[in-house]
DNA sequence: TAATTTAATATACACATCGTATGTATGGTA
DNA sequence: TACCATACATACGATGTGTATATTAAATTA
């Protein structure tokens, strides 16, 4: 029974798929509804019904990389345990998260300018808020100074942003990720007590 | 001689002036050339014959304000020495200048979604040419860590910005502000020697 | 100074795209 | 079986970009 929900959800999840792979192409801006819903075998009348407009499935796409990535960055740092090691740890598999160009472009870029402060969406940022509970962890310990545990954590993304964006711009990324990584290292133990 | 000249340049200006408050405001995608133009008492046949379109215009904005944050800094870094006081000053001056809601807007949302990463800027991002040269200075004295200066200045940059990002959209930015720029000191000092 | 050329800007048009208002058909339910 | 709710399709209007053509004013030259 219920054909209808579960029609509706294989749809939703089919324009969430198409959507993941014309925004990470194209772009957010240059992604035409019509041409995207028709990939699928639909029109707009879905689109609009399910996520109410162009920015709705944006967001609704970028719920669900963001979900993506912070399962990754969990595996990253239950392998290196939850002291110090697994801060830096997840620390890198940002950085790693982020060459991936539908990260870069649908997260980095385009979410930010269409849908504001990664801060205030709804999924939370959830990478930021895992980085948030290690350090409050670390600091309880002692291993890290008393700062305000938001701040450290929001820094640190940024920088792990930043330099992923530039590894990955560069002509090079082979050769860029170490020094970007043994940085990300260096700036880090600044936090230590 | 040449009013040509002269009479373009005004206008250039003028567009250009007009852009940024209408980008500010609305945002890149939300503003509309034909009432932008028109606010000046032009039309877009002389905006898409000064610059070509309106990714163009965006691009002349960005590079006007860009300088701006570049003397910004400047000052804020001759106050303060060119030492590691000086390195320091100037992140805290890039939190305050990326508080300015046109900056958010234009250069830090906007911009690198539109045109791309802003290490390709044609303005080279002045703040991170100017950041990187002090790291390369004092990494000759001694003070850092033998470390790549453009992969440390980066994620300065990087963590001043979300810093920034972050004390504007929180709803009592006073009280956050302190909290970043403790943040931002602590992380500095792992790049010490 | 008058004629001619150049180029900066205005005007008009073609095309794309978004959002909405309305229509339709199918699954659920009494 | 008849009815209703709703998921989706279709049709339409509005807006906005970029381009091609027209116009006007400055610069140049004779």
């Amino acid at each position: 029974m219920n054909q209808r929900l579960k029609s509706m959800a294989e749809n939703r999840a089919k324009l969430i798929s198409a959507a993941r792979k014309a925004f990470a192409e194209k772009g957010y801006a240059a992604s035409s509804m019509d041409d995207l819903t028709a990939d699928v075998g639909l029109t707009r009348g879905a689109l609009y019904h399910n996520f109410g407009d162009k920015r709705g499935l944006l967001a609704a796409v970028v719920e669900q990389i963001d979900l993506e990535m912070a399962a990754h960055a969990q595996r990253a740092r239950a392998k290196a345990g939850d002291g110090w090691q697994g801060l830096l740890a997840e620390g890198a598999a940002y950085i790693e998260l982020a060459l991936d160009p539908e990260v870069q472009r649908i997260v980095l870029l385009d979410g930010p300018a269409v849908l504001g402060d990664p801060s205030q969406w709804p999924s939370q940022s959830s990478c930021l808020e895992s980085t948030k509970l290690i350090v409050e962890r670390l600091i309880a310990e002692g291993t890290l100074k008393q700062i305000d545990a938001e701040a450290a954590a929001r820094l640190l993304n940024g920088a792990a942003l930043n330099a992923a964006l530039w590894v990955a711009a560069s002509a090079a990324p082979q050769n860029v990720l170490p020094k970007a990584l043994a940085a990300f290292s260096a700036l880090a133990t600044g936090l230590l007590k």
